[in-house]
DNA sequence: TCTTTATTGAAAAACATTTTCAATAATTAT
DNA sequence: ATAATTATTGAAAATGTTTTTCAATAAAGA
């Protein structure tokens, strides 16, 4: 999707274009790699020197609500612990009351062979977390 | 494993094992949620009251470095971000060059199934995303 | 018990994110 | 085209989180 066609969506759903959204709209389209606010501010700045690290934070903001851009996870980013299970696990959460539980995805060793095989990457790590609801939550 | 377990890890890795430690121990280890840092203050204070904001950080910090907690993502928690894939697709992330690529990965349908019927859980949404060095920079 | 040295909490600093607000610019109606 | 309407803007302030600094304290070893 080209950025233009980004634009359009946002006109679409009743919001106006502007010189500051085109420069983050033509930042992010392009991005290979995953940006923070911040770097997207410096980047679009190039394209807009007015552009202000607010309206950043805002248009990244309606740009996830129109699902044209999705958050990327780091492995520091997050800031919630929960005591580590043993040996390789993944992570269940209720979305209804937090609770977290622990299950074993060993099964998933055979999606990276073929995943390895066809983007030449060398996996090294792997993170799994599914969200739900608990039994208790469902009733 | 028990909190008294926790702090014998502590000490054989050379550190003290103090009040404020204890407090922030048995409040992780017991917790059946993920709980962010001034969470795990509010509650350590229950049992420290003279326990300060950066000695839990601290603590947190050490109980990751020896596997003894983990971090939980959540949804909102990350602030980077790249344009979206078409349909539900899934992440790999270069460790070197943060280069992003996506990929499917419906083979996890047969997995979210099994783990609902273990678990008991209603399974709304999961997230995949692995690590690796892409073929540029393994080379 | 004494000595050494890691650990502490408070305060300050650094950073990141959100809110407020008057000025401005994009769209719509004329 | 132009005027009227109203979303959007950037700056500043406010808020919230995380890190650093530092002198006082307390844990562990002699």
């Amino acid at each position: 999707m080209s950025a233009s066609a980004w634009l359009e969506q946002l006109r679409d759903n009743g919001y106006r274009i502007t010189a500051a959204r085109r420069a983050v709209v033509e930042t992010v389209q392009t991005a290979t790699r995953a940006l923070t606010p911040i770097e997207v501010y410096g980047l679009a700045r190039k394209k807009d020197r007015a552009l202000g690290l607010v309206t950043v934070y805002r248009t990244l903001e309606k740009l996830e609500e129109l699902h044209l851009i999705q958050r990327v996870h780091q492995p520091m980013g997050c800031q919630a612990f929960i005591s580590a299970g043993h040996g390789h696990q993944h992570l269940l959460l209720c979305q209804g009351c937090g609770q977290v539980e622990f299950f074993e995805g060993d099964d998933l060793d055979a999606l990276m062979r073929s995943i390895a095989k066809k983007t030449g990457y060398q996996i090294k790590e792997h993170w799994l977390q599914l969200f739900g609801l608990c039994a208790n939550c469902r009733a």
